[in-house]
RNA sequence: GGGCACUUAGCUCAGCGGUAGAGCACUACCUUGACAUGGUAGGGGUCAGAGGUUCGAUCCCUCUAGUGCCCA
């Protein structure tokens, strides 16, 4: 016997626990052998990670859709695992250590700290794993990957190896996104603009407010952005036809006027032209260099004096400015982010921190008088998205892919068709990204990844090589006749982490190896991710796999949206607005959130969970498990040989009708990906269906005598509750696995687990007849709750209803379902009768009209005042209709099956007036 | 500045050319042999605003206002 009430927190271990034993979800079972696949990769979370809302919903779509395909005789293989997530793992790592006042990285070298972070790894490594059981992710968890383990690091050797051998990695010195914090390059993706907007102004020419360094180096102790500073460059010399010895320069980022090589003005801006026609230079204050005034295009005349100085060597804009007009670049900024202690720089500032040299510079300007203003400003300052830290554009060797050449065939695939976006606008955001690539910079300065295969050589030739023997050897021949004994030494360098990320779709099933795995799982059919990776992961996905595999990995991507806190914030830690799924599991059971999420994932908008809205699926799980629980009392137990097709009584017949549509419904949800959908119809069903209406319709003919409706309605209602818990099971897995097996305590044996039982397919079993026949009861009921509410009628009395004007078929339903009519109506009787008795309520329902004869109960008022309110409700939807019946247009250009429901409403609703406003007149006379 | 969304009940969201829906919240009544994590009934919306297309617009188009996100 179920227990009253439904305990998730007792069920989800051990179901969790059945599947393991049962290996349900290994790809490749016997049982499918020769299906058709199925597959989908995880998008491997961190290892450092736990579980958030993100993953939760990430996760739950991917389970929805594995396990309805596995239900549909699929061979699914839902590929899990983890990724070694560079910069984030380090990180943890470190600060480990530092809590525990052990020896820093730099301390314990590169070996010792690379071994600490695999300790760390094994030790809790597992822990997001074993929140996406909790969740009841059914992926094959016997292949967990991890995306430094061997053979996925095979993989990412060959694939450098051999995009460095078709020229399409190479090393290059250009500007990079410096993490002064974490000391290395990360990619433009990794970078988040933030706005800043400074507060402090001053202007020069007033005596009375002379400039205040203090007062400005409180300001930017809080934030050292957001501020525009206006600097005088004297001229090296006077120009002829230009009046001022100076040019007013202006720059968010003082400190490199130390680095700066030129200053640019408009080419056509007249107020600048002699001092290009003279090929004037200022003479940079502080350093003393001469450097020259150049014409270039980038420089905006409208925007401050319409000239820029340019630091080629710190400045994206000014390095392509630079390039063009030859300009040195100079480097002033090490990797700590501070000023170089180098000759370049004037000594005062050698060693500064950077923000510390921005207040410096600006204040030794001022006191030579070259500062002309500050004003507050709102510009965006790059942040590295793990550090926080400001970005530095820094100048140095890095790897890179040529993105370019590997985006044309991922940019056609998708234009073909062969890979589509769901919803589709995301292709639009994927060509936008995709046309407009930038070299993707691969190397990061981390020790933990994949270190770069790439060895050099004493006078700094480099060779790339699956292993250093194989680059030794290549070395050897290219050193061949040099007598000097051959050291080779490894990059330092790591890649990027997404680099591996990129090749998940085929490494973890094997490749390079040409594996079973491969051929049957690769393409896969679906990826299911959010949209802020699309750029990070998906491209480069597409990228390599149409690479390397000659083929798309994957034939659909479905973009999910974020989900955000009620207020539509997207929830951080600092904002103290994270939801933690586990506390909702813990809650409300895995199930319950699971339903939420997929209830929520509508199409292209981003999730505002309200956790009220899990206690009220919760709620909807509790439903399930009495409705169980009712079936369990009534001894309706499964019967093997029960055919849906061959229920002869009204209810039954009417039940496995709606049952069909339920689970059509279900089923073209989830084909569309349209979660929402299916969650909306199997919830409506089980609720307000089965529960609702065909267990109370029921209860009169199980407590009869009737042997055989007995047993047919016994084994439907257990046949339906079998299909709601099929069809609920991929949104639900815990409550229906549960059930599944307990239902049959004392019926027939189950053939399998749900999770590997067969999803419905269901046809021809509604009837029109039992559709209207059961719509009827269920009208005639509802109609006469509603009056006995509004008539105050206490709810434990039990009143009489007359049946008037009704045909020989009403009558006749009104016969078969009398005892239900009267019990869920709580009527004491149904008569028939010509004329409705005096001082009743009536309900018009069809042809036929119902009188509750109400006298001395009834308050004549109230039913005055209901009438009347019908009867407006009538006249309303009468007016509405004629009127638009009344224009000869809408006749004339409607399609005919719109002007006859509006016939209709206007036939039906003078009836109901006719027949009502008799009613009023009755009690008024 | 460029691009993409969004604005529907008190709240969180569906819907979408043919008389507006859900969950939660709210009101009243009900411990009826599955279920108070429940039942029954009810209140609540000129679908942001203004034009246009159409026989007909919450839905399609344009503009306006506001909000959010992405890219510079």
């Amino acid at each position: 016997m179920l227990d009253k009430t439904y305990q998730p927190a007792e069920i989800e271990p051990r179901i969790n626990e059945a599947w393991t034993k049962a290996d349900a979800f290994r790809s490749g079972r016997p049982d499918r052998a020769g299906a058709p696949p199925y597959s989908i990769v995880i998008p491997p979370p961190n290892v450092t990670g736990s579980l958030h809302m993100g993953h939760a919903l990430n996760n739950t779509l991917q389970d929805v859709l594995v396990r309805f395909e596995r239900m549909r005789g699929r061979d699914v293989l839902w590929q899990p695992g983890t990724d070694h997530a560079g910069i984030a793992t380090q990180m943890v790592v470190e600060r480990q250590l530092m809590e525990r006042q052990q020896p820093g990285r730099r301390e314990l070298g590169r070996e010792e700290f690379v071994r600490r972070v695999w300790e760390w790894k094994e030790e809790s490594g597992s822990t997001i794993v074993n929140q996406l059981k909790r969740l009841g992710a059914s992926c094959d968890w016997s292949r967990e990957r991890f995306t430094m383990d061997e053979g996925l690091s095979r993989a990412v050797i060959k694939v450098f190896v051999e995009l460095f051998r078709q020229g399409l990695i190479y090393k290059d010195k250009r500007l990079v996104n410096w993490d002064p914090k974490f000391q290395t390059a990360i990619s433009d993706l990794e970078v988040v603009q933030i706005e800043k907007k400074g507060s402090f102004v001053w202007a020069d020419g007033d005596p009375e407010k002379p400039f205040d360094a203090e007062a400005l180096a409180k300001v930017l102790k809080k934030d050292p952005s957001g501020h525009m500073y206006h600097f005088r460059y004297p001229l090296a010399k006077k120009v002829k036809g230009y009046d001022k010895d100076y040019i007013v320069v202006a720059t968010t980022r003082p400190e490199t006027m130390l680095g700066d090589t030129g200053v640019a003005v408009h080419p056509e801006d007249e107020r600048y032209a002699a001092l290009i026609e003279a090929g004037a230079k200022v003479r940079l204050p502080l350093v003393g260099r001469d450097i020259p005034i150049v014409a270039d295009e980038y420089s905006d005349p409208e925007k401050g004096t319409g000239a820029v100085k340019i630091t080629p060597a710190h400045d994206f804009n000014d390095f392509e400015v630079g390039r063009r007009h030859d300009l040195a670049k100079i480097n002033v900024l090490d990797a700590f982010g501070r000023i170089v202690d180098g000759e370049d720089v004037p000594k005062a500032y050698r060693g500064l921190a950077r923000f510390e040299a921005r207040r410096r510079v600006v204040a030794d300007l001022a006191a030579l008088g070259l500062l002309a203003k500050i004003e507050p400003t709102t510009h965006t300052v790059p942040h590295g998205d793990r550090s926080n830290d400001v970005i530095e554009p820094w100048l140095t060797d890095q790897w890179y892919v040529n993105a370019g050449e590997l985006a044309k065939p991922a940019i056609a695939a998708v234009e073909s068709g062969k890979t589509t976006f769901v919803p589709k606008n995301w292709e639009k955001t994927y060509y936008e990204w995709m046309r407009n690539i930038e070299p993707w910079c691969i190397s990061r300065q981390l020790w933990w990844g994949h270190q770069i295969p790439a060895w050099y050589g004493p006078d700094g030739h480099v060779f790339v090589a699956y292993d250093e023997e194989e680059a030794r050897a290549a070395a050897e021949t290219h050193y061949a006749g040099s007598n000097a004994p051959l050291t080779l030494t490894r990059d330092e360098d790591v890649l990027d982490t997404w680099f591996s990320s990129a090749l998940w779709p085929f490494s973890t099933l094997g490749w390079p190896d040409e594996t079973e795995e491969l051929k049957l799982y690769y393409p896969t059919s679906v990826l299911v991710t959010g949209f802020d990776i699309i750029f990070f992961w998906v491209a480069r996905m597409m990228m390599m796999g149409l690479h390397f595999m000659k083929e798309v990995p994957f034939h659909t991507v479905y973009i999910h949206a974020l989900v955000r806190d009620e207020k539509g914030q997207k929830m951080s830690k600092s904002k103290g607005n994270v939801i933690d799924p586990l506390a909702l599991i813990d809650k409300y059971g895995a199930d319950a959130l699971r339903f939420t999420l997929a209830a929520m994932a509508a199409q292209g908008r981003d999730i505002k969970l309200a956790p009220a809205r899990v206690e009220g699926y919760r709620n909807f799980a509790t439903k399930l498990w009495n409705a169980a629980r009712f079936g369990e009392m009534n001894e309706c137990v499964r019967q093997f040989d029960f055919d849906p097709h061959s229920v002869t009584h009204t209810l039954n017949r009417w039940i496995v009708g709606e049952t069909e549509r339920a689970a059509n419904a279900v089923t073209a949800g989830l084909e569309g990906y349209r979660f929402n959908e299916a969650a909306g119809a199997i919830y409506e069903f089980v609720w307000g269906v089965y529960c609702d209406w065909y267990l109370e319709l029921i209860k009169p003919i199980l407590a009869g005598d009737d042997e055989q409706a007995i047993a047919e309605t016994r084994a439907c209602t257990a046949w339906v509750l079998d299909q709601c818990l099929k069809l609920l099971h991929p949104f639900m897995p815990f409550i229906t696995e549960e059930l599944w097996a307990h239902m049959v305590e004392h019926g027939e044996r189950r053939l399998s687990l749900l999770c590997l039982s067969e999803w419905p397919r269901l046809s021809g079993l509604s009837s029109s007849t039992a559709d209207e026949e059961i719509g009827w009861v269920v009208r005639l009921v509802s109609e006469v709750r509603s009056v006995r509410t509004e008539m105050n009628v206490p709810a434990g009395a039990k009143i009489p209803l007359v049946l008037t004007g009704a045909s020989e078929g009403t009558v006749a339903r009104a016969r078969r379902h009398d005892e239900t009519i009267r019990r869920l109506a709580r009527l004491d009787g149904i008569t028939i009768a010509d004329t409705a008795p005096k001082g009743a309520a009536l309900i018009v329902i069809g042809e036929a009209t119902a009188a509750l004869p109400l006298e001395g109960v009834i308050d004549m008022g109230a039913e005055r005042k209901r009438l009347s309110k019908e009867i407006e409700k009538a006249e309303g939807d009468r007016n509405k209709a004629a009127t638009w019946l009344g224009n000869d247009a809408n006749v004339a250009k409607s399609p005919e099956h719109v002007v006859e429901l509006n016939r209709e409403r206007v036939a039906e609703a003078m009836d109901r007036i006719a027949r009502l406003t008799a009613a009023l007149k009755r009690i008024e006379g």
